[in-house]
DNA sequence: ATCGTAGAATCGTTCAACAATCCCACAAAC
DNA sequence: GTTTGTGGGATTGTTGAACGATTCTACGAT
């Protein structure tokens, strides 16, 4: 059953522009290619390996993946977010987190635990003194809050808010200390759901958004 | 002033892919392109007259806004959605629209006329026995709801949900009756809201995602 | 310092080509 | 008779070249 499965995953071979979508996207977000920076063609195609019309193919995917933004004769560029861009992004996320946080109470077990264990191991590693991580510690609680939906898509473009705003933080030039203030919050979070405080919980992520929202903007403008 | 702006729509031309993307999109939720309709490169590049490269970036914009699904080596189908699909689409919309609607008492008096009005044009026309345009009423009516959070990234994911459900509606041959039933519910949700009954507005709204929900996936399986 | 302009670079789009894959119909085997 | 090969035809995946259109850049004129 495992090995059919497995066999599936080979058979499933994505085209060529997805998989330089993918790996333009990593690069983009691991900072290798700088907010602004735009992508050349030639420059891009020649170092890849594949042809001007099947990048511009990846290019497609990615600009609505909000990864690039496309502009008509001038070529793509890695997305920059705006102070606006991060208005825009934490409205989105208040709706959609507090909206999907409200559910707790009828979810199974297991997305519980998606939620609680990031900021666990999160602490762990705080306690230990390493402070590596927890930008992607952060993303996962977040990821885990609106798993509680059930809803791939709202997951997937929940991942597209976040990929967009560490963009952000890139853009200002803070990714990994911003979430380090944020660690004690998620935890009380955490703590209030523990206690069936949901609404509480709602709030205090209602608060968080508009604590990182302040902080993001104000860094950018 | 006015002719700036105009202007300055004439400048910002758009590309082919993006203009071929977005006739074939309406295409699609007009019912002329059924789904599960495979579309040909040739028989539509020929149609319209645009080569296949050009083409190919216009079906991968679509297909990144669920529009069309793309099959590795067999070519590219108007999406038809399943039983789950709707699910997860419901999903997503419970949590966009019921946390977008508690934030009735934070908005602008325009954005909660944009909840209003398609609700009252709808109740007008539904008194003269007018039935067309149900369907897009309603829809009018939950983007306003979804405007309510003042994000175009959420209103345009919810687009997309909504373009997808029209799929799911034709699939279940019922565009417009199904789209009839659920106007009294609008109509209650709306007279809550005037009411101050925010609370009241969102559970009936989430009664409502319920009903819909059961209702189209029976059709659907 | 500003403006304008020629030339280079790049994008937008098309076309032709070919390998790889899929689909379909037909024949062979159980 | 249903299943199992097995061709060939159609379609997709990808490339490379080509060329007009647009943008950028650097240089010289005012």
């Amino acid at each position: 059953m495992s090995t059919l499965a497995q066999g599936k995953a080979d058979l499933e071979r994505a085209s060529t522009a997805q998989k330089v979508a993918d790996m333009l996207r990593e690069r983009v977000l691991d900072g290798e290619l700088e907010p602004g920076l735009r992508l050349s063609e030639e420059a891009i195609g020649g170092a890849l390996g594949v042809s001007r019309n099947t990048l511009r193919e990846a290019f497609r995917l990615l600009s609505r993946d909000r990864i690039l933004v496309h502009e008509h004769s001038r070529g793509v560029f890695v997305r920059r977010p705006t102070g606006d861009d991060v208005r825009d992004l934490y409205a989105a996320r208040r709706v959609i987190e507090c909206g999907a946080l409200r559910l707790w109470n009828g979810v199974t077990e297991a997305q519980r635990e998606a939620v609680r264990a990031p900021v666990r191991r999160a602490v762990a590693r705080a306690e230990k003194g390493d402070l590596s991580k927890t930008g992607s510690a952060n993303i996962q609680f977040h990821r885990g809050i609106v798993g509680l939906a059930g809803s791939t898509r709202l997951s997937d473009e929940s991942d597209r808010l976040f990929a967009e705003l560490m963009l952000a933080f890139r853009v200002a030039q803070e990714v990994e200390a911003f979430h380090q203030t944020y660690l004690p919050w998620n935890r009380k979070i955490v703590e209030l759901l523990g206690d069936g405080a949901v609404d509480q919980a709602v709030l205090q992520l209602h608060e968080y958004f508009d604590a990182a929202e302040q902080d993001l903007v104000g860094r950018l403008s």
